[in-house]
DNA sequence: GTGGTCTAGACCACA
DNA sequence: GTGGTCTAGACCACA
């Protein structure tokens, strides 16, 4: 599940293009797995349809995903795939963020990690439950 | 130390506003303390000084800080202090973005608390060397 | 058309702000005119560009006047227009100057009522001939 | 009767200063004329004595006046008289700027002569009483 | 030293 | 076209 940032000024389409893009590189997409349709992300996401379509047609002119006519849109090899390396990085950097604010607010990196622990926790009971 | 995000869109001078208020309102900086000079902060976040007197003037506008020309640029009592849950829920935020960007790139719940204290960590050993 | 006093010590932004929030609080300026373009009136005024921004972002603030990006500067409804004794006495505080002064350089009553008369003549055909 | 202004930033003595030799040059002070005594005038004026004696040093160093121990300050022959045209034109600078404001407040010049008038009748009206 | 104002000129977002 | 932000650098008032 993809999440959209509308404060961040990035155009829509192309907040769609660069995540889709890194759960490709990262792994998290398998080659050959079959996107979800223009119209069903769309209504997930709450866009308009041809959002999703113009982020499809990005992807497909980058190479990154695969559009067949009446099946559906399909990862492709990624070119560069991410390095476990890569893909903590990534995570690190918010984590950074998250550091860093916690430091302007008076929040101990003690309480990051306990707040962190908790919101898993969290996370984890909503899955049961749904 | 503020930290600048160059890619957000929000201009310079309001980041600065921004994170100022939250220091003061989180308790962070304590009413009295005296800001960095205008030629300092500027320095450090390798700003023009314009750009953070522009800032302390809309902060001084705001009545969360005082300036007096030739002595400096002092805290007041923040209006509306953060309670800790406040302070919690601005951390918390970046750390859901965290965990959803690891999910994304499939590193787990796991793998982000390490990271996490691997961070903290580090952190903490540049300090004692500088 | 505004007039700066270099002399006063008064910052241009401030005398421009002042001259405004007068020309609408007098009804000079009708709500919904527009202002000249900041770089017009810098052009006008002969001052920077971003002197005539700050003034009307003063403006702004002040709920004087509204700013829209692309479209201009319009005046708003005064908050305390003036009264009609307002508006004169605004001129009778600059006439007794006048009259003070010329007390002190010895020209009589009489005088100065005779050089007024000469001054609104002369603006008259400096009009016509424009 | 001299005339201070708080607002202008102008030290006070210099007011005094500038001012006595506008009189002076103007004639409406004749060389020879004794000045009101230091403390005189600082009681006329709520000053300071020492800012009034600071003044008439001012004066006396600018050879405008010229101070005998135990008689008073005088006048003296002003460098510069001032021509009846000099005189005429510090008047009418202070009437353009009233004419400009009563423009920006939407006062008539017609307006204007008849404040004028009116302010004149009433400080006739004030001397004969007092 | 401190903050405040200003010029000169660039680039951006919006319409 | 419009206003908004920013850099670079100067000069000022105040302490």
């Amino acid at each position: 599940m993809l999440n959209l940032d509308e404060q961040s000024g990035v155009p829509f389409y192309l907040q769609v293009v660069q995540q889709v893009k890194r759960q490709i590189a990262s792994g998290a997409i398998v080659p050959g797995d079959q996107l979800p349709a223009v119209r069903d992300m769309a209504r997930d996401l709450v866009l308009n349809p041809n959002t999703i379509a113009k982020a499809y047609q990005e992807l497909e002119r980058e190479g990154v995903v695969e559009s067949r006519r009446g099946l559906g849109t399909f990862a492709r090899a990624p070119l560069m795939p991410m390095t476990d390396a890569d893909r903590r990085s990534v995570v690190s950097e918010l984590l950074v963020k998250a550091l860093v604010e916690a430091e302007q607010v008076a929040v101990s990196p003690e309480e990051v990690v306990t707040l962190l622990k908790k919101l898993i926790e969290e996370k984890n009971e909503q899955r049961i439950i749904v």
